[in-house]
Parts: structure tokens; sequence; C-alpha cells
DNA sequence: TAATCTTAAAATGTCGACATTTTATGATTA
DNA sequence: TAATCATAAAATGTCGACATTTTAAGATTA
């Protein structure tokens, strides 16, 4: 969040992993050094740092002697992560049904409250909405417990934005679709609420996977 | 594999990961820039893009201005890794049975024929048994055929050596238990073939599960 | 024309130097 | 004595330079 307290490296991390991940870099996209350094304006060490990390982080390859690039997409890699974030997402939601206290309720209830005002909203902003629609779903499965898991689940929920992202500079927020997914909310709170493991396990799979096949339609036009 | 083709960031990676998995750099342990430049004969720039990747690994944690660690661990931390390694393990394998075709399962039949035949040996040498276990159980997982997943469980598996290599260092490899691991071994082939979820879900929790209570205890004596 | 070779330009990866910050040491004060 | 402060030493993070490799362009040959 604070810069101030940051070094280079880590600023720089922040911005490239938004550039790419927002779609401003493309896939396969070479990240020439002297580029980068004067768009960032930067030094090489602090810059290659950063790139490292994101090698790690599978957002970014480098070959040697031949520099870095923007990590390909691929629809067979569109399939494989949004499966694994619903496999894991159910997983989370399992655990966090068998850990989860009346806190944890309530801030399920509050979430959803939130997310359920402002779907009703006339004009909306969808910043906003994805806002308020990660913490509902945040809040489902903070009561898994598992830093590890809940990690793992931030990083592959991370790749699939560039998916995301590619397909929302195509399709603006349908309100038909947000309908469905607002139903949806309402049953896996209530599948929540009840600790009802098979419903909510077969439902959420459903409503991450919701999106593939029409990402995938915008991706093979390219 | 081979280094020659790697720069010298990526060979220090391979080194450094090594050497903290091992143990030989311990938890907590601050990483002087100047002594692993020496260690490793190399230069700034190097090391610490090698340094960068294993902070996106999480074996490394760095304060702006007061350099680089050796992450912590912890008896939370070993349970929470171990818990999710079962968890992925059980996910995988459950994936496996839907999509393991004839090939898979001679894969598993023939590792499990490797692994059998060396655990019968008089003398046994830890590092070749390690070696056919590992694949035993890659075999297995092998059939979910999602790269994603499979990444996933390799991360933390690397992850929990740390925790495996202190128990190591203490208790040398114990008859008693090896026996133990290789009926629940054949067992878990039998369950594969028989493709039985439930079975072969709650089988690999416990088998991976079983380390814990040991190595917690080697851990609070610390 | 197409393919190969040569040469120039561009880009990468590594190093050591340096400014800045942190840490350790010893002096000063209450 | 204990605590605070000042100063010196050590360590970090960033930069620009440079050697090496790759890429591009043009010349040569079949």
């Amino acid at each position: 969040m604070d810069n101030s307290n940051k070094n280079t490296a880590a600023q720089i991390l922040d911005s490239l992993t938004n550039d790419i991940v927002s779609g401003e870099f493309y896939p396969n996209q070479k990240l020439h050094i002297k580029t980068l350094k004067e768009k960032y304006n930067v030094g090489t060490s602090p810059l290659r740092e950063a790139l490292s990390q994101l090698i790690a982080k599978d957002l970014v390859i480098s070959e040697n002697q031949r520099g870095f690039y923007v990590s390909d997409i691929s629809i067979d890699d569109l399939y494989d992560i949004y499966q694994a974030r619903a496999k894991i997402e159910s997983l989370c939601l399992d655990m966090a049904i068998d850990h989860g206290d009346d806190y944890w309720e309530a801030n399920i209830i509050a979430a959803s409250h939130r997310l359920n005002k402002y779907s009703k909203l006339k004009s909306i902003d969808v910043n906003e909405w994805q806002n308020r629609h990660s913490l509902f779903h945040d809040m489902l499965v903070s009561g898994c417990k598992s830093p590890r898991l809940l990690q793992i689940r931030d990083s592959l929920f991370e790749k699939s934005k560039r998916y995301r992202n590619l397909w929302l500079k195509e399709n603006v927020s349908d309100s038909e679709t947000l309908k469905i997914n607002q139903s949806e909310h309402a049953e896996l709170m209530n599948l929540a609420l009840e600790r009802d493991k098979n419903g909510i396990s077969k439902l959420i799979e459903n409503h991450i996977m919701t999106p593939v096949e029409i990402i995938k339609k915008s991706l093979s036009q390219l």
C-alpha cells in the first residue's frame, strides 16, 4: 500500500504486475530492459529484481541472453487456471464450513448485504461492484483459516485476471449475467450458513467456471 | 539440470534454494550480501536476482534497507503446509481417477514395483528410496492432467522439505515407519486402480499427515 | 531469386563504485 | 548505573559502464 517504505524494486514490481495483469502488456510481448527503464524511470538492478519475482510468479519468462517476455496465454491454460481456482475455492469453503464461527457467519451476512445493495443500483461503477464482489467471496473462504491455501487462491486469482480483463475489454458488464450472479450469491450464503458442503461445492465450481466459455470465445477470435 | 545454459542468477537460485531447503541456512538467518557473494563467487546483481525469486517463493523475506532473511518456520506453519499438501494431493488424486487412462495405471504399477523391490532390500540408501517413493506418488497424481495443480503441489512439497529435513537430521529412517508406509502404498495403488475416490482421499490425507506429529516434537525441542 | 556469410547495431547480463541507511561502539549526561 | 546521544563502521540498494551475445542489415555467392 504505502510505497514510501518500499525499495524501488518492490515499487516497480507492483507497476509491472499491474501492467501485465491489466493487459497493457500483451502475452508473449518482449520486455526490453531499456524501454522499461525509461518507462518506469529506474535503473537496471531494481528492474531486473522485479522481473525476477515475476518469473517466480509465472507472469514473465526469460531466456538466457535473449531477455524477458510476458508469459503466453492459451485456451488450455485458461481452462486449467479456472478449474484450479474452482477446486481450490471449493476446498477452502469446505474447510471454512468446518471451522467457521459466529464472526465468520456475521461477516458473510454483512458482505452479502453490501454486495446486494450495490447490485440493485441503477448506475453501477464496475470497480466498486468488483470490490464488493471480491470481498463477499473473501469472507466466505476466510473461515478456512489456512494461510497457505488462501495464498494459493490469491495467486490463481491474479493469474485468472489476465484472462478476465481480456474479456472485459470487449464485453461491458452484462446486466443479465449480473442478475444470475446475484441469485447465486444469495444461494452461496445460504448454503454456507446451513453448512451444506456438497451443495456449496457444486455451486461454487459452476459459479467460477461460468465465464470460461465466454472468455474462450473472445480468445479464439484473436 | 544443465547449468551451462543458465545465467549466473539462475545458477545461484538453485544453490540458494538447496541450501535453504536442506537446512544449511537456518530459519530467520540473516543473509548478508557480502558473505553470499564470497560464498558463491558472484557479483551483486545475479545474487539479488536470485534472492528476489526466493522472496516470491516465500523462502526468503526482505525488509527495505535491512536486508534478506531466511523465512521463519513455526509449528503453525508446519501444520498448515502439510495440511495444504494433504488436501491438494487428495484433490489431484480425485481428478486423476477421473481422467487416468491405461498408461496411468501401468505407470503406477511400474513405480509401485520399483518402490517395493527396493524397500525389501537389507541395506537401503535413503536417497534412492526417496527417489522411488517420490516417483510413485508422482505417478499417482500425474493422471490429474492439471499443470497448475501439479505446480502448486510441487511448490508445497518444496516448502515441506525444510521441515522434513529438520526432522531427518535427528531421526534416521525408521524401519518400522517404513513398513507401515509400504502397506499404505500398496493400498493406495489398489484404491487408485479400483477408482475408489473416497477411500483414496482418506488414506492419502492420513499418509501425508503422518510425519507431522513427529516433526512437531523435534521442532518444539529447539 | 534464394541462401549463406559478414559486419554493424542493439540488447543482455555482470561487475564494481557510491550514496544512503542501518547498526554498533563509545562518550556524555542525568 | 542507566539512558541518551554522537560518531564510526558496516551493510544495503541503486546506478552507470562494459564485456559478451544476439539480432538485423547488407553484401556475396550459387
